[in-house]
DNA sequence: CTTTAGCACTCATTTGATAAGAGTGCTAAT
DNA sequence: ATTAGCACTCTTATCAAATGAGTGCTAAAG
């Protein structure tokens, strides 16, 4: 689909001027805003081509023109420029991630806050999680008679502990024999790896720990599971109020509605691609109720390993050059902080 | 503030008429729903009364009445009659607890989801949180040369651990001593005590270890806030849309821009009562933004401590029978919940 | 062949006037 | 003390007309 660079440039400024106003763009406007030196009976002329193509569109007969999503996809690909944060932007970042976040949830707030403030759509977060860890070592360590610590360590150099309460006859002994098959078995192995392992292959090594071999391997599954949980955060859901769409109430309600179901945002974070910024229009987002949408989306990672991902998600109308540069930098101010092991 | 019989049963009916319909409610539609056998003119007569002592009001002249916030207030207070969870309900939240939580954070979940799909309310949810917990026992632990698992045992049986970083020729004799040391000085305080503990007290003892000792010291502040700080759940956003109140969507930003901050809801749930359910009304929560909101909250608790609140807020046109209910239930289950040790 | 001025036409939105309806307050009768 | 009856008030719905933004088309000009 080849347009000539008259034709590029009336759809590169409905687009953006829809962007802008979020009303249907006129011929009129254009010529007034933008000097393309015809009039605007030329870039009706344009327009009306345009629409034949089915790049834009007319809400109905008498009104101006609006992208469709075939139109936003090829501003997207061809005619946007890209954005740039402003100094005071990059400032309001530092600033955030100034009082030296040691925590991991704390790194993610930071995130989730300083890209809704960014933007004014919905920001969600995935992660980190930690399937591909390798393990290292299981330790378990008792703290007292019938309590003790299990400690699984990773090759990244993460460590999982959790307490368990165990039948207060198991010896110190026992516990280290434990440790040494469990280690003997899922050492080296992913977590992913571990959890599918059939369990009962350690369990018949044990027959003699019977049950508490059983209440540990559980603990293991409770951990690992909880440690491998693909968190979700999500943000903003009072700052996409103010786009105009959603000043009917119904729009609103469709919204939350998608959002209320953590399927929904999850499907849109797997298709993040992880070499680059991944832009979804409208019905290239699997769900059907989120053809009105447009979903951006970036991976962050730590030592290669994709860790996470940053999503926005807003109306088809959206800033698309500067979220998507909002998203990049963020996910790349995330890969740091993250790889900095400065945090617990 | 002594009302007749009669003027009790008009003032009860305009309430449950209002929290079911959210329309002004006419003597009329009185005489019809309500067996008072008196004509409507007669319930004009009371209401005029009822409005003279500011209990209810008039949107306008030929409008219907509308409790106000003192009316509220004496129908929660005196009229209004405790309503009783379905056998439906009880076994929704059955329901959702029956599979088998483990983990803390499920329990909340667990939780806010229940109450969120009982009521149409926003519901928040703060704590666990382990101010008060004694310190029993601190234990270090190393785990490989230049890394090792601070551990914190807690008298209710809580363990936090988190590994940390050491410089590595940090033996285990030097742990073993400043984890004496460090017994020696916090066992027995509470967490809260802890973290007021002027550190450097301890830092003189460990002048040896200055550098692992402040590093020591650090992660322990991390842990500890990081299990001290009440963390605040949030549930509801999209059920409570369908409050008619909500259907202009300045109401819908009113209600968004308050619950965004923090502050206030944690203010609403600092208010509440440790023995009993407890209502505002309207312009009782002591934020100016709230007055046309209500909010309910209870504690839960474990062993007799205050663990956290559970609240709810609604329009003020709330079914507190209902809602307060729900409340109360609910942090019973949680309580108990949280009682079974079970957990990890 | 391209561009553009001019004009008729369409359709959403605004405005104003009118009607309908709900509900009250007051008065006078019961 | 109660209530039927009625005038009055104020909101909401409805409809027609006016407004105006914007297009599409045609014919003239470049």
């Amino acid at each position: 689909m080849a347009l000539d660079l008259r034709k590029q440039q009336v759809l590169e400024a409905i687009v953006e001027c829809h962007i802008e106003t979020a009303e249907p763009v006129s011929s009129r406007s254009i010529a007034r805003k933008y000097n393309l030196g015809v009039s605007p009976a030329t870039i009706r002329n344009e327009m009306a081509d345009l629409e034949e193509i089915g790049l834009i569109r007319q809400p109905h007969t008498s009104a101006g023109r609006v992208p469709s999503q075939k139109g936003y996809r090829y501003y997207v690909d061809k005619l946007m420029k890209k954005a740039e944060l402003t100094p005071r932007e990059e400032r309001l970042i530092r600033a955030i991630f100034a009082k030296r976040v040691k925590v991991l949830a704390d790194i993610i707030q930071c995130t989730l806050k300083a890209v809704t403030q960014l933007t004014d759509y919905l920001v969600f977060l995935s992660g980190p999680y930690f399937e591909n860890d390798v393990l290292k070592k299981i330790k378990i360590i008792q703290l007292m008679p019938g309590k003790a610590l299990l400690v699984i360590m990773a090759e990244t150099g993460w460590v999982h502990s959790k307490a368990m309460d165990l039948s207060s006859d198991i010896t110190v002994d026992d516990l280290a024999y434990i440790e040494l098959v469990l280690n003997r078995y899922f050492q080296g192995l992913t977590f992913k790896q571990i959890t599918r392992t059939v369990l009962k292959d350690v369990y018949n090594e044990l027959t003699r720990y019977r049950k508490t071999i059983n209440h540990i391997l559980e603990i293991m599954e409770v951990v690992l599971q909880e440690e491998m949980k693909e968190n979700l955060y999500l943000g903003g859901t009072n700052r996409i109020l103010k786009q105009p769409e959603y000043s009917d109430i119904e729009e609103v309600r469709n919204l939350m509605n998608f959002i209320e179901k953590e399927e929904n945002l999850r499907m849109i974070l797997q298709d993040a691609d992880p070499y680059r910024v991944t832009v979804k229009i409208g019905e290239e987002i699997k769900s059907e109720q989120a053809s009105k949408y447009s979903a951006i989306t970036a991976v962050y990672n730590v030592g290669g390993n994709i860790m996470g991902v940053l999503g926005l998600l807003g109306p088809m109308r959206m800033d698309y050059a500067r979220a998507m540069t909002v998203v990049e930098h963020m996910t790349n101010v995330l890969s740091e902080a993250l790889s900095e092991d400065k945090f617990y």
